[in-house]
DNA sequence: TATGAATGAGTGTTCATTCAT
DNA sequence: GATGAATGAACACTCATTCAT
């Protein structure tokens, strides 16, 4: 009855489309062996459409960036703005917020993605870096920062061991990528065990007199 | 004997030669973006002779893992058994010996490449989880074990507190080889947070009891 | 009486407006280069609208020479045929007015355009050819025979003769659009400069003589 | 007899027929419309033997001009060096030299080559200007200075006096190429008859007294 | 009549792989 | 064994052309 609702319906769709399709393939093949055509297939138009809504691959994934990761960034922010209580509890919910928007969502193939393009796409290094990592990393650091303030917290460098508490979760994605299928782990219990550990290790050892007072 | 000992051992040596080269370059430039003319310049053969040796660019690759890494392996699996101290010493040495032997050596782009290229070449992961990685793993948890049953460590999945010991340093040599021009990390230190937050997660709350024993 | 008469007009001169712009950016930037995408822009309409009036880019430019080299021609020929005094003066006003006309208007690219093209068209050149060239080498061709005999110029081949008048000025236009950036040339000394040689080459020597009478 | 007598015999020559394929296509069918496969298959090589030889298409158009062109611009050079008669005979002489060895030969199709492409491609007009045109029109220029100095012509820019020497010779060589089916003219009258205009336009008027002596 | 989203053939360039010598 | 010239498939990106609305 509706004359071509194929392409009346789905105009406006055809970025995000496109986005979707592109994710699908980065996350699944890498940057560079993704072939245009591939994403263009998968998303159910021709290649020439994607250069109608993109300028080229490089742009095709900064948009996905863009449009998918980023998001989830400002909304860690937004949730660490609104926290205020203990920043250890704060922490375990940042890791498993990471692990579930992340590692176990259709983002799962981002970092991976981004790691094994870095050295042939620095730009898009650059780019993710400055948008993704940055960010993260500053947020992650301001927690712990506070956690130490409090008193929470032993010192230490802030920084790093945002990066110590992010690293197992990177590399578990990375893992379940690649090894799962060779080395398969239990990934609830790995992030569980990881949080367990890191704030073990983090706590100051005269915590349990603060929680006291 | 021979006339011309020196082309003579060459020759013998020009698959080594080749790995090395291509060691060389794949840390340096990753798997795709290396190319065979650059090995075989590298290695001062013809780009034809690497086809001599080695089946294709991917098999070249495979058995790059296969000469370079697993004599590693060899080596800390003896380290650990001659050894007999506190299990925390030991895994503070077998931090600082992976460190060396990867962090820092020529092998610092291996695990990048392993983890990029595992889902291209399927055969090369199965392969390496299991003459690498299931033995690297076996034996840092066998050093976990002994903690726990010397009340060092606390009890805990030895299995998956080996891997969160390593995931930070395979996560760091990545980081090394892909993002430290954009976001530079002092390894140093990094190394040494993370051998303290761990240790100190690890460690029994009353271990320095023992200590005092 | 129409309620819109602008939009009204508009509407009949849509081809008009397109030939337009297909002629300023033909002339500026080249037949290949220019876009169809370009030219519906210049000329305010959609690029499907092109398509209404022209069959393909190469319809365009051949009627882009009908409508707007052809009257030119025609005007000169009206200026000839309307003008009396010695065929000196009628020349170097047919070559200023040359260059008025083509050398230094939006025609100046049509020169290039022609010939940088004929090979790939050429029915274009054909047509070309026949309704421009053709009646504007008579046209200088008759002047300068009547030159000739009225003893003015020395006996020559009027054709021959009149593509020696006209060549330098294609030359010139044609340099102007391509390699002006790379090495200028003062257009105005060498328009004059070509007057005077051709036409101290071109008279008679005795012509104070005719003067004289 | 001999095994594969094509590779064998060819090897050495293949940059020289590539660059001879290329000339023809090119001076063909122009530098954009002229496809590197199309100069592979006239060459008898593949498409990617010319990425053996040559950079890029560019590449292969500045080689061409470099073993082409410019060493006949040198002849020029020395046959100007090593002649001393009247500035006059010199000239001619160098118009029939540029005729013979551009307009009649494999060459003749540079000109328009150049001209037509320079728009899209501003780093081949720039070498060449630089490489050919800034040098020959320099020597030209030399000719009719020294003309001039001895008396021989008329005062006279040297530079746009040089320049409308060679004007009509280009014309005509681009004539040749797209117009002449449709417009035929007699190249050796009209070189002809340039000369004989051209020159008597030149030279002095009280020549003839020089002549005399 | 007018639109502009969609198409897909076409091209310069790269590089793993082959093979005659 | 060793070479390196040659190959050709592959891929990002462009743009004239079409067509449903």
């Amino acid at each position: 009855m509706s004359e071509n609702p194929r392409r009346q319906r789905r105009k406006e769709d055809r970025p995000g489309e496109i986005l979707d399709a592109a994710l699908t393939l980065f996350a699944e093949k890498g940057f560079a062996a993704t072939r245009l055509d591939d994403v263009a297939r998968e998303a159910g138009v021709s290649k020439g459409t994607v250069y109608l809504y993109f300028d080229s691959k490089e742009d095709l994934f900064k948009s996905l960036v863009k449009t998918v990761v980023i998001p989830e960034v400002e909304r860690a922010e937004t949730f660490v703005q609104h926290h205020d209580g203990p920043a250890r509890e704060l922490l375990v919910q940042l890791v498993h917020q990471w692990w579930e928007t992340v590692g176990e969502s259709r983002l799962c193939g981002v970092p991976k993605l981004v790691l094994s393009e870095a050295c042939n796409f620095p730009e898009l290094a650059r780019f993710y870096t400055e948008h993704v990592i940055s960010r993260a990393s500053r947020l992650i650091a301001s927690v712990i920062e506070r956690g130490i303030e409090t008193g929470e917290f032993r010192a230490c460098d802030p920084q790093l061991t945002g990066r110590l508490l992010i690293a197992p979760l990177v590399f578990a994605t990375i893992w379940k990528q690649c090894m799962s299928p060779f080395d398969p782990m239990d990934m609830q219990a790995y992030v569980q065990q990881h949080v367990d550990l890191f704030l073990h290790g983090l706590l100051n050892d005269r915590e349990s007199d603060h929680e006291a007072d």
